[in-house]
DNA sequence: ACCTGAACACCGTTCAAGT
DNA sequence: ACCTGAACACCGTTCAAGT
């Protein structure tokens, strides 16, 4: 179960020149390139790494854990409507970094291990289901509704600052007792 | 300005060639492969379409002028808010086949020719403003919202029936007058 | 057990040579 | 004016050979 010592040094290795490439060229970056500047032939990438989502997964995984931190910061710094909306905030901003790596994972790729997903899961729900006990937040709304909407509006928003704008509008459709202005003439 | 008749006809070999690829294996379908099956060298594709998303660009015109039609003739067959709502369904749909050719060219990509994008556009406002006038829109949403919501959308949702439900609870954020259903308990 | 790196088929892109 | 297709540098991926 546990690595040999060399084998462990390269997958840390790898990892490392991961987070620098993909940083640097998204997450399309080239995997040779990765290989070369963590000093490794590519047969090694590909043993630690079977595949490029399984890569980019360990390279999310900080990332991820930073934004299940904040999900137990928020819940106990703020009430449940407020939380949830922040955290949302949160993610949208960490699914548009380095090139949308955070949108293309948190999505449940085949194969890139679940953790990912259910780490995303657990985050999601401590601060979604108090919110919607309290009647903050429509019944029907499913943690995966949340996902699929911050990853669309990360992939397809021009920056960061209209990604804000559209998580307000999608928001506005989710808060309950939100009634969005009237301006009938009729 | 008019091609030679070889030029022309080679034009069409690859747009047709381009449609066959593309609708098997999406917008990032080989360019080679595409030059190939139109029977062509690849220095013709690149005479025609400097850029890929040129290319694509044709592809897509087919597809664009077929909605356009449709906003046409929603807007005379239903009332405004209705047409607008049932168009930004058609519009969905259409982002989401050939693996996401259409979420990738509705949305403003450098080089590929601004047609597509104000086609896009007076569809769009026909049905949008009349929808606001009338007061069944929040007046504060613009076109661009709109494409950047649904193509979004198209990108994340594993299928359409889910990219129907994310679309339905975003609109629930645009229509005015609309209610979210409460379930406060306070 | 694990690593290496040469090798293969393919890709995007260019450009001299043709007509 | 336009087309051709060989050529280049690169990519993802594999696998015999090494330690």
């Amino acid at each position: 179960m546990t690595l040999r010592a060399d084998a462990r040094r390269n997958r840390d290795l790898l990892v490392a020149a991961a987070i620098a490439v993909v940083a640097e060229e998204g997450p399309d970056a080239s995997l040779n390139e990765i290989a070369r500047r963590a000093g490794v032939g590519p047969g090694t990438l590909y043993r630690h790494f079977p595949t490029r989502d399984a890569l980019l997964a360990a390279v999310f995984e900080g990332r991820l854990s930073r934004l299940c931190e904040q999900s137990e910061e928020l819940a106990e710094s703020k009430p449940p409507g407020e939380a949830l909306i922040a955290w949302l905030r949160l993610l949208t901003v960490h699914a548009m970094t380095d090139q949308g790596l955070g949108a293309r994972m948190m999505l449940p790729t085949p194969a890139a291990g679940v953790d990912c997903w259910t780490m995303l899961r657990t985050a999601a729900d401590r601060l979604l289901l108090p919110a919607q006990s309290e009647g903050r937040v429509r019944p029907d709304i499913d943690f995966t509704d949340l996902v699929e909407l911050t990853a669309g509006i990360a992939r397809s928003a021009p920056d960061p600052a209209r990604a804000d704008r559209l998580l307000t509008l999608t928001l506005d459709g989710l808060r309950t007792g939100h009634v969005a202005q009237r301006t009938e003439k009729q």
